[in-house]
DNA sequence: ATCTATTAGTTAATGTATTAATTATTTATC
DNA sequence: GATAAATAATTAATACATTAACTAATAGAT
């Protein structure tokens, strides 16, 4: 069993395991599952971007998409548009309280990452992400 | 946006993203899922394994777990037996074709798997691994 | 211009994740 | 030895993931 427990697959999760509990006990302070930071920490830096695009940097698939997004729009985090120019695309806005919520959860998320950031080596925390791109690379 | 990016958890699930899909379709060619397998894989080393065990050895939590043995058992891959010695204790043991299923299905995740750790330095990976560790125990 | 192939978003169906609460049983305490 | 605390499994409620299929709109080829 030793084989399995050390693959891989069960490492990354082990460590998402290990690091994410503490990012998600942020966002649920603030009502927010992960997807819905994930999304609004997006349209943080670029307001008004379309579905596809989001869906590609926030690495959620298309389907489960629409729904991490209708349920922000259900709570006034954003609002819907559609494109003019190409009426198939639909783009995402922040409202004024998704805009809010900004200032009051960024700092406490960096702050846990800076946290999380200082424990590990920074020569050994470059060489983990450079082997990961290698993986993600291939 | 480049910091989030490159952050630790998005670098993590791109690596699942990555990697993941090539052992998934090996899985689902034998009608499993990933969870599925996982607990198989489990209890082709210690079958009878109790629920708990599973649990902590295969990263899914008891209710998720629940459900996954649910559809296991109605699939015919595995059976339930509660414990004599500790009635509370659930024991989940694998069918005739629960167990003829491991000759079919590992050999072809291993073959991928091998592939997998051969296109990384072993030097690199060994690190990568490391750094996980100290990430699992902080 | 017309027909075809693509693309963006969505729906549908099934399976899993997460947190909180519940049930049944055991262990610890008094 | 009754009673409270703890434990193993489960249920409930909500949210997300995955694959396939569907709709509407655009772009490309003929």
């Amino acid at each position: 069993m030793k084989h399995f427990d050390r693959s891989l697959p069960m490492m990354l999760y082990r460590t998402l395991d290990a690091v994410m509990p503490r990012f998600r006990s942020i966002f649920s302070h603030f009502g927010l599952t992960e997807p819905q930071w994930r999304i609004l920490r997006l349209l943080w830096e670029r307001n008004g971007c379309a579905l596809s695009e989001l869906s590609a940097a926030s690495l959620i698939s298309s389907p489960s998409l629409v729904g991490v997004i209708d349920r922000l729009e259900r709570d006034g985090m954003v609002v819907r548009r559609r494109s003019a120019e190409d009426r198939r695309v639909v783009h995402v806005f922040l409202t004024a309280s998704g805009k809010a919520l900004e200032d009051q959860v960024r700092p406490m998320v960096e702050a846990a990452y800076a946290d999380l950031e200082r424990s590990i080596e920074p020569a050994n925390w470059a060489q983990m992400l450079r082997t990961m791109d290698q993986l993600i690379a291939r």
